[in-house]
RNA sequence: GGCGACAUCGCCAAGUGGUAAGGCCGCAGCCUGCAAAGCUGCUAUCCCCAGUUCGAAUCUGGGUGUCGCCUCCA
């Protein structure tokens, strides 16, 4: 397996803490609002990563946290009158489900920074104890950038300028400007806190996870270098939470956070990056109530997990098409049981995946088998052992990918209700009556009223097939 | 202002030194009552300029363009 470290910004072979095992951790969502496509191109991302590791025999801890606790949250409480545990909760299931639909693993390990407030405090109180952090007259209480030297390592973005052009004003109680809150003192009656030894308040946004990461992973799949093999998560998250999260780590625990770390590119709608603050968000939930999961899924993973993704409907109609494909090759080789996947390209697949999840490749790869199948199935339609084989090689393609594993015939009949579909099948009966009478002007005209319902058929030797278009 | 990414056929997209994968679209053919599906064939010299090299889409330098991070963000 190879990854594409962008720290160190090139491809490493990866080689984890303790062999044959691999930790990761995954910066989650902050739970004030549904999940849109970024975070589904993430945890896509990342899913893939898990599978192909879990394919290549590793036994993988995969960690992904939920904020809730942040001052968006909080605006959200105030404004709707419910409670902090109502809106986290009922955001933390959406999200679940979304993934799920999406065909995502869950983690193995979902810490919520509300239960994890004893590991972030005690992780500043030793920044604190060590001189490294300081408490501010408010009761705010910041991480001195200047005592790591590190601080830099991960996004070089240290810059020498005191007088630095970053579009933000800092306040003054910052003893530099790019030192960082690891607590924020309460705000007010109607603000959310938890008491301290140091100040009542909450916890800044980087501290969780690293707090997280040395409570969950450090003791059991760290060592005395490195708390976990890859930290993930999305590009804008490189610089200033990674960074700082890094530093944090290093002057509390004496070692490096992470060993690889793996960034997705951005969801872009119409050429401009999604994001909150252009108010061009697209939810998971609203593609889903018009895309199957496995269709969506199947076009988010379509371009590499580092580029940025374009995303339209066009493009995601051109990926159903290829797996279309798919499914039409499983209906021809079901029903049977399968064997063991083709060698050759099961190895290929996996030799794609195994580079920095190359699913171009991959995706190639598989074109390649389902025409050279189809081709072979062409000649000889009986071939029993190649129906076994594909249908394995399908199969595995679900373990790896996530796709292909629907029954192929009820795929191709996603969001048709059971009225129709008797319709449907009283039509084509109706058709095959006429076509059997040479009566080819009544056939004709039965299949132009089924195609008027959005309806393609295909005469087989087994008889008359439907799909949805 | 600082830091960084990217630029490959009409569209999506691999390829990081050895002579341009794959998909969509299009065209031609096989198959079909006709279609659809499937199969076969055809379609690019890689943003521009200069350099390194026997050899570059791939390396170096300089342009041009697009995008991102530096503020909550996946």
């Amino acid at each position: 397996m190879h990854i594409y470290d962008s720290v160190k910004k090139t491809k490493l072979k990866f080689e984890s803490i303790t062999p044959r095992k691999a930790s990761i951790y995954i910066c989650g969502p902050t739970v004030y609002d549904n999940a849109h496509l970024g975070h589904a191109r993430s945890s896509l991302s990342f899913d893939l990563l898990v599978r192909t590791l879990k394919a290549l025999r590793y036994d993988v801890i995969m960690g992904k946290n939920f904020t809730d606790i942040d001052d968006k949250i909080i605006k959200k409480v105030q404004e709707s009158g419910k409670s902090l545990a109502e809106i986290t909760t009922y955001y933390i299931t959406r999200y679940q489900e979304d993934m799920r639909a999406l065909g995502v693993i869950d983690a193995d390990i979902e810490p919520k920074a509300t239960q994890s407030l004893e590991a972030m405090e005690s992780m500043i109180q030793s920044l604190i104890d060590k001189d490294i952090a300081y408490i501010v007259e408010s009761g705010d209480v910041y991480f001195d950038v200047s005592k790591d030297k590190k601080y830099g390592a991960i996004s070089k973005m240290v810059g020498d300028d005191q007088e630095n052009q970053s579009r933000v004003e800092h306040t003054s109680l910052k003893r530099n400007p790019k030192d960082f809150a690891l607590w924020k003192a309460c705000n007010g009656e109607d603000d959310i806190c938890f008491e301290t030894a140091f100040s009542k308040g909450r916890p800044g946004w980087h501290i969780e996870c690293s707090a997280m990461i040395e409570e969950h992973f450090a003791k059991t799949h760290g060592n005395e270098e490195y708390s976990i093999d890859i930290h993930g998560g999305g590009a804008d998250l490189l610089f200033p939470h990674h960074e700082n999260e890094a530093s944090q780590s290093r002057c509390a625990t004496g070692h490096e956070l992470a060993k690889y770390w793996m960034h997705n590119g951005f969801v872009n709608i119409n050429g401009e990056k999604m994001s909150k603050s252009l108010g061009n968000s697209f939810f998971v939930k609203d593609a889903l109530k018009v895309y199957d999961g496995e269709i969506l899924r199947n076009y988010l993973i379509s371009v590499h997990y580092r580029n940025d993704f374009n995303f339209n409907e066009e493009d995601l109609l051109n990926s159903k098409k290829r797996l279309d494909k798919l499914y039409r090759l499983k209906k021809r080789v079901t029903p049977t049981k399968a064997s063991k996947p083709n060698k050759t390209f099961y190895k290929a697949i996996l030799s794609a995946m195994s580079d920095d999840l190359n699913i171009s490749v991959a995706l190639a790869t598989i074109d390649e088998m389902i025409s050279s199948t189809n081709d072979k199935l062409n000649e000889n339609p009986k071939n029993k052992g190649l129906k076994k084989e594909t249908l394995a090689n399908i199969e595995f393609l679900d373990e790896l990918l996530g796709f292909g594993g629907k029954e192929p015939f009820s795929y191709f009949q996603i969001g048709i209700d059971k009225e129709t579909k008797i319709k449907i099948e009283f039509l084509i009966q109706q058709r095959d009556e006429a076509k059997k009478a040479k009566d080819y002007e009544k056939s004709d005209a039965i299949r132009e009223e089924i195609s008027a319902m959005g309806i393609s058929l295909m005469d087989t030797a087994e008889g008359t097939l439907w799909e949805k278009l």
